[in-house]
DNA sequence: CGGGATCCGGCTTGATACTG
DNA sequence: CAGTATCAAGCCGGATCCCG
């Protein structure tokens, strides 16, 4: 809402890119999921139901705004459940949805896939740098 | 090399996270092949061998600069194979290599799956702007 | 505790222009 | 064609304050 933002109500990365948005309704979701905090909160959750300020503990390095936009990302795009108990002091717990813990399952497929192929690619950019960093 | 940067040839988008990739060096990697230029360029280079300007066309709606900075990053991590010919006019080509095949792969596993599920997420979102986005 | 609103700095990005 | 250098602007993200 700081500038020309009027009508959506969140949208954690997605300001710049509309017209992707537009072109293809999958990537704003796509970038949710893939984004920074994204990956991080649903991999948290995805080990189970959590607290705003546990999320923030095991999330970490996430400030409790990016925190709380992420989530609400995730949440309006239907794959985290926010379950929020008037009680005093407020308890609120998030948890992936069905979908969430598909979505999650893939991303963290591709990831852990990652970590196990990075002595290659840590090689590959040794590679890299002797050969174009050195001057 | 706007400012405090010296030692990196390129970063395409670690620069401000170079905290998390000290943390996790998967991290990076992971950014550069689920940002937004790195995903449609896997995506692209998916399907066969391209040049420079095929892949602009492709990839619509980068620019040179984040091209060439996207295909640099995933060639540095071992994804993406360079091929240049000392030709006149010169001729460059670009391929994945196995390892971004494997990457390619189960990124758009992620990607297609999502797509596939839009509409539910476009139900969720509905449902959420009506709850919370009607005030 | 859970979260919204605001301010502000710095990185990322995108045109443009230039080189080989 | 295949890039690189420069520059300005814009968004992301963090810190802080505040309310329920």
């Amino acid at each position: 809402m700081t500038s020309t933002d009027s009508a959506a109500p969140v949208s954690v990365t997605d300001s710049a890119y509309d017209v992707f948005a537009r072109a293809c309704p999958s990537r704003g979701t796509l970038e949710h999921v893939t984004g920074r905090w994204g990956a991080l909160t649903l991999g948290a959750l995805h080990e189970g139901s959590f607290r705003f300020n546990e999320l923030r503990r095991r999330v970490d390095g996430v400030s409790e705004k990016m925190l709380s936009q992420t989530l609400q990302a995730l949440e309006r795009d239907g794959l985290v459940h926010r379950e929020a108990q008037p009680t005093n002091p407020p308890r609120v717990d998030y948890e992936l949805t069905p979908l969430g813990h598909e979505v999650a399952g893939r991303l963290l497929a591709l990831i852990e896939f990652v970590e196990g192929r990075m002595d290659d690619v840590l090689v590959a950019r040794e590679r890299y740098d002797a050969e174009r960093g050195g001057r």
